[in-house]
DNA sequence: TGCTAAACTGACGTTAACGTAAAGTTCTCG
DNA sequence: CGAGAACTTTACGTTAACGTCAGTTTAGCA
């Protein structure tokens, strides 16, 4: 949508992209957070599409956001992984069952993300209200000490 | 409220009743994030009030639900850190200037926090409503998959 | 075709936030 | 008052998440 589709980006530009470094990319490949570039075409540098960024982005997001390891971002986008590999197998499986397989892995996965999304604006819904009473409370303190 | 107002408890008791260990107690000491105990009795041990407990608990809140380092944690709470220092100071000050300021270094202080928060529910607010509408997607797709 | 910027693979370095072990001290309770 | 549990300081160890450097290889373009 906002660039070429296909187009092939080298490490550095993805860096750039999602404010971070090749090194980082190449660290979440080695611990398998990203998938393994196994298959790098022939030549030697890995390449990239704007799905890849998209992922990226969405990992470093949940990452600030919830405040996850790297280890537990792993687990949490396993489901995702394997979908994204299943992407084009899933445009030409002519198999129903097997679409409606991939389909529901990735609304339960969505489901674990949200899961933890809602709790944590819950806390700090919870937090937000706590916050608010003080300030509340120190409010009237300062009146009377005006009255 | 909950136990004996004035009750002193050592750490490992503190440890225990927010959740983590007595060197973690001592190394928050030690960056200055908890107050130093400098001015510890005449005996070694460090003794601590319900207000600590109550303290480390916040410190430990803020730093899970905003995923700050330790060192934000320390600039933000620089304020209430001497806010506490002086509570004392606060009840006896004659000086109605003095209280005053201090109420409204409090408040500032919490502003601080609450806008940390809001910020951060916002941003969530945003990923949940992206996921949601993902998930609505993927089961229209299911839908369609049964028609 | 040759040159340079960028990428590659090790490998070691770094920082935050503690864990852990050792050797000595202090509390507290029978 | 004596013994063991809990505390003290000092200091080195550990893990995650990269940074950085060195030496080599690849990509693409003048």
């Amino acid at each position: 949508m906002s660039t070429v589709a296909g187009k092939r980006l080298r490490i550095g530009e993805v860096a750039e992209l999602t404010g971070t470094t090749p090194r980082t990319i190449r660290y979440y490949e080695e611990i398998g957070l990203l998938p393994d570039s196994g298959a790098r075409a022939q030549g030697q540098h890995r390449c990239y599409t704007d799905a890849d960024v998209a992922r990226m982005r969405e990992i470093l997001r949940l990452k600030d956001l919830l405040g996850l390891s790297l280890e537990q971002l792993s687990k949490l986008l396993e489901a995702e992984t394997a979908r994204a590999e299943l992407r084009q197998e899933y445009q030409q499986a002519e198999d129903a069952a097997t679409q409606r397989r991939i389909l529901e892995e990735a609304l339960g996965h969505i489901a674990g993300q949200l899961e933890l999304v809602t709790d944590r604006k819950r806390q700090l819904d919870q937090l937000e209200r706590e916050l608010v009473e003080r300030s509340r409370t120190l409010r009237e303190r300062l009146a009377e000490l005006s009255a």
